[in-house]
DNA sequence: GCCGTTTTCGGCCCGACTGTTTTCAGTCG
């Protein structure tokens, strides 16, 4: 099951309790939909948890939750679960998918009309909607009747909550949008917030927060966005939109003296804000986004910046990426949050892909090493690797790989006599075939000064027995860095099974490092993989993979990743100088 | 059902907005 699947089936049973009896199960269904948020938070598969029997350190996951989810691993269904989800209209849950409903009205809707079909449940109330049917009904009128067809049929064109955006995609929607507030005159200042400020993988929405003495005005101005679909809602201090493309843009608005607050409001998580929220009640200190109310002495206090507001809980500024309640604030109170990296740490790129025409397996470069340096000299970079895909095994004889690899070096080396700024690695990426073996003899793998293993082929073999290929790859003396460890692609395919106790043992004893790919479908490894490799002090390299110079600048999206497994400059061995990097290659 | 800078018992974030309402329920973030 996935996580979304898993997610879906705890707010099912939070819906259910709400049913059955919403004031008795009050507190049930509160921890249902809070754990439910941080399993579809997870960027790695719960069911990876279960295997590494970690499922309690998820937040908001305790004793119940753990033996509940065991049994569903285990049986693929929980019994208490189908008690509790009995003698409720099953039809009632595909529609809690669609914005706007939720529990009671999905009921009441179904329960009105008789609807038992789930598989049909969503043309049967379009349908009776069109009929002028719902209107009638206790609570409902003609307005929501047509709110529900216009819900149907955004929900059918994958608009709102369905699709989440990759985070180049989401920047570009904020930063359209941005760039027209902030031509507003009212506007003092405009940030994009929410999952997007936190380097989410992926983005639902896009939260904006704007500072202006002027609320109503900037309102009035957001909802003549050109490029306006409909107006979802407008308030006094808030108001959302649908852009065209479907895609859902939250505005909140307060005076530049109370920023602070709002910034720290609208970035979330949810469950950090919670979380924090119930922190400073215990120092009788109420947080919202309009500033920290004194809950003894009543007295309100609005502050300009987010490190003020922190400091007023008693904490030290925390960075948005690690805003997920997953201990950053426990850290923060004992005043043990760790440095984390920063782009400006990096002092090279090893997994660059070049137009050397090396006959590869996979993708060649579009761009020549010449004009990839010069991205990196941009970039301030010490050194760079080349690293393409080897010469394809099937299309060449050993003898035939070894000279075109051998006719590589010998051009980089060209290379190297008139530049002197930034120093080459001879890399290449090696295909780790499936028995294990890597896909170019010794004798060629001796002339580079190191080599990227991966997998590109066999994706869906046995956990066990991906785990040993892996581990058999990176045996090699010269390989020393595995690419893209999962092998996931967002939005595309969850990644192949490897039993990463196994993988983190080895790499910790053999000196090698795991890569963090800044490719945005990839972003492999996962930030929770990250943060269990940083507590077991291995070593991380971050890299592009460009396939094209433009590429290489995407790098800041591997470094917001590290940032979020709360990585630190020492885990990650591309922040090392030259000859650093150099000796550790040859550990 | 979770969780621990008062606690292993007894608490549990805070507010905006809309539609259908005569004062509030439902949904959302």
């Amino acid at each position: 099951m996935s996580n979304k699947e898993i997610a879906k089936l705890l707010r099912n049973v939070a819906a259910a309790y709400t049913i059955k009896d919403e004031k008795k199960f009050y507190f049930q269904i509160v921890a249902y939909q809070k754990a439910a948020e941080a399993i579809e938070g997870l960027t790695s598969e719960l069911k990876d948890y279960y295997a590494e029997d970690k499922l309690d350190e998820v937040p908001g996951i305790g004793v119940t939750l753990k033996s509940r989810l065991e049994e569903l691993f285990k049986k693929g269904k929980v019994a208490h679960y189908e008690w509790a989800l009995s003698g409720i209209p099953q039809a009632m849950f595909p529609l809690l998918d669609i914005p706007s409903f939720g529990p009671k009205k999905a009921y009441k809707l179904v329960k009105e009309f008789n609807l038992k079909n789930p598989d049909t449940v969503i043309d049967d109330i379009e349908k009776i909607a069109k009929e002028g049917r719902i209107a009638s009904l206790s609570g409902f009128g003609e307005k929501s009747q047509s709110d529900i067809l216009r819900a149907i049929a955004e929900f059918r064109k994958g608009s709102g909550k369905t699709t989440r955006m990759t985070l180049p995609f989401a920047s570009e929607v904020a930063e359209k949008m941005l760039d027209y507030l902030r031509k507003s005159p009212d506007v003092i200042r405009a940030e994009p917030l929410g999952s997007l400020r936190r380097s989410s993988p992926t983005v639902g929405d896009i939260d904006i927060a704007v500072a202006s003495k002027n609320p109503k005005a900037v309102l009035n101005y957001f909802i003549k966005y050109p490029y306006l679909d409909r107006i979802i809602e407008k308030g006094s201090v808030s108001s959302s939109i649908l852009a065209s493309g479907g895609k859902q843009i939250d505005l909140l608005i307060q005076p530049p003296e109370g920023f602070g607050a709002l910034l720290q409001h609208f970035t979330g998580s949810k469950n950090h804000n919670v979380h924090l929220r119930e922190f400073a009640l215990k120092k009788s200190l109420s947080l919202s986004e309009y500033g920290i109310k004194n809950t003894k002495t009543g007295k309100s206090t609005q502050y300009s910046s987010e490190e003020e507001f922190y400091k007023a809980i008693g904490l030290e500024w925390i960075p948005p990426e690690m805003r997920e309640d997953t201990g950053e604030i426990e850290s923060a109170a004992e005043g043990n949050l760790p440095k984390i990296i920063e782009l400006s740490d990096i002092k090279g790129d090893l997994h660059l892909h070049s137009s050397f025409p090396i006959e590869p397996s996979h993708d060649l470069g579009v761009n020549n090493f010449k004009e990839m340096l010069a991205v990196a000299k941009d970039l301030n970079y010490e050194y760079v690797g080349f690293a393409e895909h080897n010469p394809s095994v099937s299309k060449h004889t050993p003898e035939k790989i070894y000279g075109l690899v051998s006719r590589r070096n010998e051009a980089i080396e060209h290379i190297l006599s008139d530049n002197k700024s930034i120093r080459i690695f001879k890399l290449l990426e090696t295909d780790i075939l499936p028995n294990g073996q890597l896909a170019i003899d010794n004798k060629t793998l001796e002339t580079l000064d190191g080599t990227i293993v991966s997998i590109h082929s066999v994706f869906n073999m046995r956990k066990d027995e991906m785990t040993k290929r892996v581990i058999e790859g990176l045996s090699h003396k010269k390989a020393k860095i595995l690419a893209h460890p999962t092998g996931r692609m967002l939005n595309e395919r969850p990644g192949y099974e490897l039993d990463w106790e196994k993988i983190f043992e080895f790499c910790i004893k053999n000196n090698k490092a795991l890569e963090i790919n800044s490719w945005p479908t990839r972003l492999d490894l996962p930030d929770s993989l990250i943060r269990e490799a940083v507590n077991r002090k291995i070593k991380m390299v971050i890299d592009t993979d460009s396939h094209a110079k433009d590429q290489m600048y995407l790098q800041k999206y591997g470094v917001e990743m590290a940032r979020r497994g709360w990585a630190t400059k020492s885990d990650i061995v591309n922040t090392l100088s030259y000859n650093e990097f150099r000796e550790w290659l040859k550990i």
